[in-house]
DNA sequence: CTTACGGCCCTGG
DNA sequence: ACCAGGGCCGTAA
């Protein structure tokens, strides 16, 4: 079974998840898992918190938008990145209880 | 070659 | 709802 991955396929794997990531929507939330399995990489969630952390600052994409698969952001609550990323998406119409996301409305999932 | 380390995920308790 | 433990897999050292 193919094990590893050639340096090719991480290229397309790359440009996958930067084209789903641009295409996710102010007010929608995706998690790493999901997104490597759309770009057709399950199990490489964690390549995909790689390529969110490498991405520079004044990048274009919604990098604040990828949270975990509980709808957490993935930051400690004492760093600067956490406060950003909460930041965003509450001026995106999020609240956020206890670290998670939940839409305003009836305060659902 | 081998460790260590992540913006993670899933399962049990 | 919270946490620990194991698994995951590319990248850097």
């Amino acid at each position: 079974m193919g094990k590893t991955v050639t340096n090719q396929a991480m290229d397309h794997f790359k440009s996958q998840v930067f084209f789903i990531l641009s295409s996710v929507q102010k007010g929608e939330c995706i998690a790493y898992g999901e997104l490597a399995k759309l770009a057709g990489f399950p199990r490489h969630a964690r390549q995909v918190g790689s390529l969110m952390k490498k991405l520079p600052k004044d990048t274009k994409l919604p990098w604040h938008r990828v949270v975990n698969s509980q709808r957490r952001i993935s930051f400690a609550e004492n760093t600067d990145a956490y406060t950003r990323q909460r930041e965003k998406l509450e001026s995106e119409g999020w609240i956020i209880v206890g670290n998670k996301l939940m839409t305003n409305e009836r305060l659902k999932q």
